[in-house]
This record gives structure tokens, C-alpha cells and sequence, in this order.
DNA sequence: CAAAAACAGTCATAATCAATCATAAAAAGC
DNA sequence: GCTTTTTATGATTGATTATGACTGTTTTTG
């Protein structure tokens, strides 16, 4: 029984029934608790669950906002790598933006530095830094229906009254000449100021977002540092134009 | 069986039932007293439950954010009612403010009413009106960590270029003398100024609040017409001074 | 008021934990 | 080829946590 295939074992056991035993696990992956104990926490530290006394839960922030298609294990588990690799750039006292998104979304149960302010157009990412008791500001205007980000002329009034350290924002395509994309012109506003707002500016994509061009345009890629998955894919060409972080998975 | 379990297990119980028996669960669970007796009293640590002789009931807050779609229990029924009757009074083409709280939370439930607008400080209202595809405005500003609630000056100053119709507030205290009371200064100082943007204000309160003063003072009596359930209470004396409305339960 | 039930607190036991070590297989280097 | 390094695993240790039984006290009920 390889590695691999308890790890992928253990996440389908979450994902039917919650909640996995440790002693469960023992007996039908027939390996010692020394094992199970250790496939736990490392999933537990890629952020896939949440280790209890005698097993671990699921993490259920992620799962719950993805729409169906996104849910398949690998496309969580690249998000979670991004996430953690983006929240691992947060420092004490940092002031920084997050955008609303479910990558960005994830990173906020990643957040361990003291003392930092967020401001956010996320509704969800709001209430998840109220949880965390997270100092969070959040931008006012519109909510759009579907991924209750504040949008709108009010949010983008807001946001030019901070500044901040670092952002973190998602976006829906990244393309050597056509730069970062989004598809709606709100949320691209948004973004594009949000850059100009920080000292530094990270753009999360996971592999699905190469090469591809939606709508409106939020920057050029020499704009700000990408946060991605490893992936086979030849990387060159961006790299003269900026810096690119790599999440291990 | 895990003690996360038995913990959610627990909180299950009480989202249907709003009330549960140490003896029952010990049946159930297939433990021992101590153990349920320390569930409780942790689960109680945490503020999702209040502790009472021989099990435990729901506390208010998290009675209120599971109550969307729930209905046994006859204490959510009379808040319930009250939340039915404010939001029957929205009309269509309505342009209205929803404060944050545990009880207004519930109205948005029930509105029916076509080509609504609605301007929120709740970051948890701005998620359900989402979700139910009512167009809604959120107040920028500081989050609350406990009533996820967004408060502050910049809140303060977006709800000052808003106009209303209609007004819902709550409020922890109704008194004939000290009038309408809160214990959050800056959470006041929003409903004070909802109440002078609005045409209409109502003050939704249940029994619990009446002849209570908290620390500041959104307004007098007069300024607001109350929704409340129906009571033994004699409302005589507040009757002089403004309308009341009851909620049959 | 008295009996019964529920309570908080303490204790010993059992299960689970983190941490370390030794072994064996796989990978890398020479 | 053989050795060295890396990785994965299971066993062992003492520490931590969870549990049920027991004590005497408080609350509820008839």
C-alpha cells in the first residue's frame, strides 16, 4: 500500500462520512498507528482536514464554497498549497488586502502571524477573519450574487482610503500579452486598484488559469508576483517578466 | 465513538429540539454521565450552549443562525412570528435598512416582496439576502468579531448617503424612560443614524428585552414602532407613546 | 421536610498522543 | 557492481487526554 494511496483513501473516507477513527483506518489500510498518525498530519498540514483525539474531521471551509465541478481532490489540494504558501508571505503587524475568491478564501485558515489587519471584499472572508478573531475592515457597496463579493463605484472609494504592505488577489486568466484577466469589470476594478494601493502585489492562480484571457484586463503580469502550483509546464518567458513562488503539493 | 462526535451530535439535537436531557443522551451515546456532563460544560465554555439542570437548551446567538430553515421549538416560533411581521411589511419597490442581530436575521427569510433594495451592516444578512438574489448593500467598516457585525466610522459615513423607506433594527433594551438601548456604543451610534435616513423605523424585540436598559442610548420611544409578540405584559403606558405591533405565535 | 435526581470534584484506568529509534526498502552516488 | 543516502515503516517510550466510577453536596420534586 503506497503512501499515496492512503492519503487518497483517508480524503474519500472525509468526504462520505465527515469524520475518519484512527483505529478504523489501522485495520482497513493494515498499517500500524505510527503510520495512520503520520498520514494525518501531514494531510492535516497541506490544510485537507483537521486532526481531532482519535482521527481527524474534515476542513469544511473550502468544500462548502466550491461549486461541484470544482470540487475534485486535486483541484482542492492545489488551492490549499497556494493558500498556504500565500499566507506564509503575512508577517507581524503586516496591513494587507484579500481578495474575495475561494484560493484566497483558504488562505485565511493559514494566517498564523500576530497582530495583522486585513482589509477584504469578501463577504465569506469576512466572516471566516471574525471567527479567527482577525482584526478585518471590510469594503462597503454592492454584494453580487454569486460569489458575494462587494463590488461597485463605494467598494472602489473605500479601498482608495488604504494602503497596504502586500495583496493577495485571484484572478481568471494569466497570459503573456494579455496580462491578468477577469471576466467582470467590477471585480477587475477592484483588483487593478488594489495593486496600485500595495507595495506588494500576489496574484494566486492554480494551474487551470495559464494561458488563458477573459474580459477586462486588471494588470501586466510584471505587476505582481505569482503564487501558482508546480506544474510541467515551461515557465521561462514569465519569469523574465516577474517573480514566480511555487507551491509544492 | 469520538468526542467531536458526540459534540456535534449534541448540537444536532439541540438545532431540532432546543433543549436536551443529560439521560437522553447518555442512552444515546452509550456513555457515562461524567462524559455528557463534560461535553456540556465544554460546549458551554465555547457559547454554543447554556447549561441548564439536567441537560442543556440553545443559546440565543446560535439559536437565531441555525433558525433559517428550522421551526420545532416553540421559543424559535415566537421569533419567528416576529420576524414573519416586519417582513410582511415590505413592500415592493422597498429600499431598506436590515440591521445586524440575531432577530432581523430571520426576516430576510420571508421577503417576498419583487424589486427590493437592501442596505445591511450584517455580514451574515449580506450572505443570506446573496444567496436569495435580493439586491443588497453592504456597509464598508470594521468587523465585529462576535455579532459580525461592521461597525465604525466609514459604516457610519456610507449610511449617511443612503435613504430608506423602511427601517428594521434590534435592540437589547426597551425602556419607557431611557428609551431604546444597546450595549455596543458604536453599533448605537449606526441605528441611531438608520433611524433619522429612514421614513419608518421598527424596533423588533421579544419579550426579553422589555423594561431592560443597556449602556447607550439609540433613541426615545417615540422614534420607532415596535414589533413584538404578543404578551401578558401591559403595554399600556408605551401604547401613548408609539405604535405596537404583535405577532400572533 | 425527605427522597430522588442532578450536581461538581477527585481519582484510577485506558486510550491516544508526540517523539524517538531501529529496520528495511528505495534511490542516488561512485 | 557496491556503498551511501534517503525515505517509509513499525515498535517503543513517557506524556497527555478521555473516560467511568466514586465521593459528598446541591437542587428539584412530591
Amino acid at each position: 500500500m503506497l503512501t499515496e494511496e492512503r492519503h487518497s483513501f483517508i480524503l474519500n473516507q472525509l468526504k462520505e462520512n465527515h469524520i475518519v477513527k484512527s483505529q478504523a483506518l489501522m485495520n482497513e489500510l493494515q498499517c500500524s498507528e505510527s503510520t495512520i498518525r503520520r498520514d494525518l498530519s501531514e494531510l492535516e498540514s497541506k490544510g485537507l482536514l483537521t486532526r481531532i483525539h482519535g482521527g481527524a474531521r474534515s476542513t469544511y471551509q473550502l468544500e462548502e464554497e466550491l461549486s461541484v465541478s470544482e470540487k475534485s481532490s486535486k483541484n482542492i489540494q492545489e488551492k490549499q498549497a497556494i493558500a498556504k504558501l500565500a499566507a506564509s508571505l503575512v508577517k507581524e503587524n503586516d496591513v494587507i488586502y484579500i481578495d474575495a475568491g475561494t484560493t484566497t478564501l483558504a488562505m485565511i485558515n493559514f494566517l498564523t502571524a500576530k497582530n495583522i489587519t486585513v482589509v477584504t471584499n469578501g463577504v465569506a472572508h469576512a466572516s471566516l477573519l471574525a471567527d479567527k478573531e482577525i482584526q478585518a475592515f471590510l469594503l462597503g457597496g454592492r454584494v453580487k450574487y454569486s460569489t458575494k463579493a462587494v463590488i461597485g463605484t463605494d467598494s472602489l472609494r473605500d479601498l482608495k482610503s488604504y494602503q497596504f504592505n502586500k495583496a493577495f488577489l485571484g484572478t481568471n486568466g494569466i497570459h503573456l500579452e494579455y496580462g491578468y484577466t477577469t471576466p467582470d469589470p467590477d471585480e477587475a476594478a477592484l483588483k487593478k486598484t488594489a495593486i496600485t494601493q500595495s507595495a506588494m502585489a500576489y496574484m494566486l492562480a492554480d494551474d487551470s488559469k495559464w494561458e488563458k484571457v477573459t474580459f477586462s484586463k486588471v494588470g501586466d503580469i510584471e505587476e505582481a508576483t505569482i503564487i501558482t502550483n508546480r506544474t510541467d509546464r515551461s515557465l521561462t518567458n514569465y519569469q523574465e517578466k516577474t517573480t514566480i513562488l511555487e507551491a509544492e503539493q
